[in-house]
DNA sequence: AAGATTATTTTTGAATTCATAATTCCAGGA
DNA sequence: TCCTGGAATTATGAATTCAAAAATAATCTT
């Protein structure tokens, strides 16, 4: 089951291109100067504008006509979206994985989850979220099931950008990390109608849109 | 909110092999040759492998270093996990539908409705599937969650190849009917909750993938 | 004559070129 | 000074060119 190395240059191009929009080094509506990124990754424009189709695809950038690429601005209406739609692969994904999910997965989801408790322990919001996403993705992949897989990934990548920069309210954090201890719970037992029972209902999103309400756009 | 209408030369090129893909003018397995279809085209080879890198993202090409673009074949197992992909994603657009489908939108899919029945009736299997399909994808619509539109079209479009071939036992035809009576109840009540979970339990995908069961791949 | 080996042709991946559309710059006029 | 109009510049979209890899054809050896 391992992945074709797919080292095509234009994806390679892609990739970093996504890595800049994700890290602000290329802000949202500005345009996307096909010369200057040229030369900063050594390729032609062949090759760099092939990667702009396919990131149009993605929804990362805007093409329009005679003017090249815009950087997509990720609205507030199209960020409730992505994530109303994330949370409910998730819970696809919950179920799923109650029937499927390894031995070695839900040893690593424990894991994991152990790492995220003692982040919120000792209130360290920022790595308790890397933790948190990296829960919600290994559930993902316990689906075993490579479209929703991908799709999810997808859409993951698309709100990146300003996944980690809620600030969370002591109370919902308490409540999220009370859900994790269910969902764990769920997963041990392989329940998966009750895991994606809570999935459906995890509030993860809606506290970081609430944090990110009054955010861009 | 209209679209802004993106008519690239790579797009009209994308959608033209999607199609030839779909119609099985493009054999899955069979290479993608260039040349040739930039001749059939009229375009150069540049927009045709812009569309490839595309359409490779997608999932209806594969990429084989030095090799150029294989049609992607859709193997049982894959087949199996886009319909469950789908058929998540119906039933939270059946959810978010009973919440804010429109006046028009409602009586679009009660018309559709009742030109399904009468295909049932008079047992027109192929009309029947057809109008099946316009109706789901009028409930993803009334959902007017973008992102789940275009994930849920982009999913729709892989499996188009197969849809449409299946031949429904009269057991299962007369369930997913009642079934649908059902979903139109629960649409005119604007109740998504039900509406949702008649989705989620829709057998329409499992019935299809069951009539699909020895076929390609 | 069959199989291996080399030469030729074809195809691919990527850079370059070219025509056209958009943007910038600058002069002239209100 | 601020706007307008047009030339100069730049960027884009797409075709073409070029080098390298793969596929095919042809030759040689046994």
């Amino acid at each position: 089951m391992d992945k074709i190395r797919q080292n095509t240059l234009h994806g390679e191009v892609a990739e970093r291109i996504r890595n800049m929009i994700a890290q602000g080094t290329l802000a949202p509506g500005s345009r996307v100067p096909e010369k200057t990124l040229c030369e900063q990754f050594g390729v032609s424009r062949t090759p760099l504008r092939e990667a702009l189709k396919v990131l149009a695809h993605e929804g990362f950038v805007e093409l329009l006509p005679n003017r090249g690429a815009r950087v997509a601005k990720l609205t507030k209406e199209t960020l409730k979206n992505t994530f109303e739609v994330m949370q409910s692969l998730e819970a696809l994904a919950g179920e799923l994985a109650g029937q499927r999910i390894t031995g070695a997965e839900l040893t690593n989801i424990e894991a994991l989850h152990y790492q995220m408790l003692s982040h919120y322990k000792s209130g360290n919001m920022s790595e308790y979220l890397l933790v948190n996403q990296q829960i919600h993705e290994a559930i993902v992949m316990a689906s075993q099931n490579e479209v929703l897989i991908d799709v999810y990934k997808n859409l993951n990548h698309r709100v990146r950008r300003v996944r980690f920069t809620a600030e969370l309210s002591n109370d919902y954090w308490s409540q999220a990390v009370s859900e994790h201890e269910s969902m764990i719970e769920a997963l041990r037992a392989r329940d998966g109608a009750t895991l994606g029972g809570i999935l459906r209902r995890h509030l993860r999103n809606k506290v970081e849109m609430s944090a990110l309400e009054e955010m861009a756009e």
